[in-house]
DNA sequence: AGCACGCCGACT
DNA sequence: GTCGGCGTGCTC
């Protein structure tokens, strides 16, 4: 007998021949073989008869046989995460905690390990009381008994829920898990980020106890190896946390939800670069468990997939895309948002100021009454940097990023490589001396708010060294504070009167086919933290934009539709699928861009788009170039083959590096 | 991941 | 002349 054995390393399945005395029931076992003259565990995958052969002459033995770890379905799972994302299984093995789950059994000797699963468990065992309706906003939709009838029948569905805010997302949660928590086994909570396990650690502690079990990256490996410890012997079965939990090792899923399910948190920079969203959806299905995607604003994707019924829409707003859209349909106010209002930005009294007329009337107001004003910027440092002469704005020299100006050191920095230099009141492409600050970062907005409104605001990055603060960093703490949007995350407690978007331009304008949505996600994002009543501004020197005046009315609908009628068009997600190679190379030979090309057009299968290839900046130290391949294709099968084509050819190639990015979110 | 092999800079 | 840097390659 032979076995194919997976090291959590990055090397394909390798063959062992196995002793005749050994049980039946490999497949799933941990192994103890020889690798590189040492021992290593690994999992078996695949069982061969000698008829299966040929097989190679002098092959080692495996060493011993341990605990089964891994059932059918976790096999499928890890099969299917290895292909989807062209990785070898090894690396899927190991973002799946095996390292985790074979420290577990040595330090505590787990002597055998239960392989009953819970769904085999009998169906008297896990019937719980029909739920009641959801008695929210949308009552009368039968949403909530739906979902939960779906988690107790072990019926496969996905359901997209569009939650008018945040709390009513938790507690719409909540109240499943109430209903039906008992009862399952096998739970996931997806949030996508750690500190948004902090409030619902507490409620769901109190729901599950014992079973409960917290699980993300900035765990220390003492604390990663106890929660999977947990989980493998079935002393918890509810697993709450960030992106890498939807990979813990739980023994049958019966229900996954995964909250603010639009956000790219989700989706690994590095790595594995799978999203944890579309992993859920695809365990769900492989464990024939029930998944729920919530948002307050739900990705295009996923409506998407509810209009074409691959996922099922439960109570909450109206977002699919209707025939007969009428006005009042579209508007979603009442829930307690706040207003949205447009600022017209062009002209105006003084055009030099980054903060209009308008909107410094307004925050006279507000601060008059001593309430919360948040600013925000898509930029830190003060400003650019712009010859008046020639109009060039200054770049980094490595990566051709336009460099940021730093008032208060004097100096210019690269935002994207770190990259320094003292600050020249000469251009450097046409020798002009008027050189001059351009657009606005936080800093310059703090000056231009202590000039224009005589207060002393608080810049969010500024007391980021200082993470006493930062924990309890809310409004309470300065009537007025500036950050970018992404620093706002870090706010909480309390509620703003109003937030401005100084410049939502630049948010628009993003170089890629998801700046409408990401921007919308932002602002529905900044909303929530401004109280009912309130106001969030966008500053804008198009106030025309028909994408800006769908977000203005909460026009979920309307947004969706010209959403994806855009991408419809120009065949972008959900129409197709996308995939991104770079390519690193350490020097820019002549022939490296042929090389490239050739081994594209060699690859390419019918029915698969190549974009590129084009040469982009490079992060990495050592592997200075980088050439990028984006591969579009509506046949995901296609697209597949062509970029394992590609990156199998390059890989042979010396000196290159080819990383593979699935579904990137930025492009 | 480890561990070996291999080819260029600062030391006895 | 050698020691050692870590970049590259292999593991049944």
């Amino acid at each position: 007998m032979y076995v194919d054995v997976v090291f959590p390393l990055k090397i394909p399945p390798l063959t062992y021949r196995i002793p005749a005395d050994m049980p039946r029931d490999l497949k799933g076992r941990i192994v103890k073989a020889p690798l590189m003259g040492r021992s290593s565990y690994g999992l078996i995958v695949d069982v061969f008869n000698k008829a299966d052969g040929p097989f190679k002459k002098g092959m080692k033995e495996i060493q011993s046989v341990h605990q089964q770890c891994a059932s059918g379905t976790d096999l499928q799972f890890l099969k299917w995460l290895s292909h989807y994302y062209t990785t070898p299984m090894g690396i899927a093995l190991k973002s799946c905690f095996f390292e985790e789950i074979v420290a577990a059994l040595k330090k505590y000797e787990i002597a055998a390990l239960n392989p009953v699963r819970y769904s085999d468990v009998p169906d008297s065992r896990i019937a719980g009381r029909p739920p009641d309706d959801y008695p929210g906003e949308a009552a009368g939709e039968k949403g909530l008994s739906h979902v939960c009838g779906s988690i107790r029948d072990r019926d496969y569905r996905t359901f997209l829920l569009h939650a008018p805010t945040a709390p009513l997302e938790h507690s719409l949660l909540l109240e499943i898990l109430g209903n039906t928590g008992a009862a399952a086994r096998g739970i996931i909570i997806l949030v996508p980020e750690i500190r948004q396990i902090e409030s619902l650690e507490l409620p769901l502690g109190r729901m599950f106890e014992q079973r409960l079990c917290v699980l993300h990256s900035k765990l220390g490996k003492g604390k990663r190896t106890e929660a999977v410890r947990r989980l493998i012997t079935g002393e918890s079965d509810v697993v709450l946390g960030t992106r890498s939990a939807v990979l813990a090792p739980l023994r049958g899923v019966s229900f996954i939800a995964v909250l603010g399910e639009h956000s790219p948190s989700y989706k690994g920079e590095e790595g594995l670069r799978y999203n944890a969203r579309d992993v859920a959806v695809m365990k769900g299905f492989i464990e024939k468990g029930c998944v729920l995607l919530s948002s307050v604003c739900p990705s295009t994707e996923s409506v998407y997939n509810a209009t074409i019924s691959k996922y099922t829409q439960i109570a909450g707003n109206r977002i699919m895309p209707s025939r007969t859209p009428g006005p009042e349909a579209s508007h979603m106010t009442g829930h307690g948002r706040p207003k949205i209002r447009i600022i017209n930005q062009q002209g105006g009294k003084h055009k030099d100021l980054f903060i209009t007329e308008e909107l410094l009337k307004e925050a006279k107001k507000i601060l008059s009454k001593n309430e919360g004003l948040l600013f925000l910027i898509n930029r830190k440092g003060y400003s650019l940097i712009r010859c008046e002469d020639c109009g060039h704005i200054a770049q980094c020299k490595k990566c051709m990023m336009s460099l940021v100006f730093h008032k208060g050191e004097g100096r210019a920095r690269c935002h994207y490589c770190g990259y320094e230099e003292g600050i020249t009141d000469i251009c450097g492409e046409c020798k002009g001396t008027r050189i001059k600050a351009f657009g606005a970062g936080t800093e310059r907005i703090k000056e231009e708010v202590e000039e224009m409104l005589k207060t002393e605001p608080l810049l969010i990055e500024k007391i980021k060294g200082s993470p006493k603060i930062s924990s309890e960093l809310s409004p309470d703490l300065s009537p007025l504070i500036i950050g970018t949007a992404y620093a706002a995350r870090r706010i909480r407690g309390g509620e703003f009167s109003a937030a401005a978007f100084l410049n939502i331009d630049v948010l628009l304008a993003q170089p890629d086919f998801r700046a409408y949505e990401r921007a919308f996600q932002e602002i529905m994002h900044i909303s929530q933290m401004v109280r009912p009543g309130g106001t969030v501004f966008l500053q804008t020197r198009n106030p025309g934009d028909r994408v800006l005046r769908l977000i203005r009315n909460y026009d979920f609908e309307g947004f969706y539709n010209y959403e994806l009628s855009q991408r419809k068009a120009l065949d972008f997600p959900p129409f197709s699928r996308l995939i991104l190679v770079n390519i690193f190379a350490k020097k820019l030979a002549a022939g490296l861009l042929s090389e490239i090309q050739t081994a594209v057009a060699e690859s390419r299968e019918e029915g698969a788009e190549v974009l590129g290839p084009v040469e982009i900046p490079s992060a990495s130290k050592s592997h200075k170039y980088c050439i990028q391949v984006l591969i579009k294709s509506k046949n995901s099968k296609a697209a597949n083959a062509t970029v394992k084509g590609i990156s199998n050819k390059l890989e042979k190639t010396g000196g290159l590096k080819v990383h593979v990015d699935v579904d990137p979110l930025k492009i």
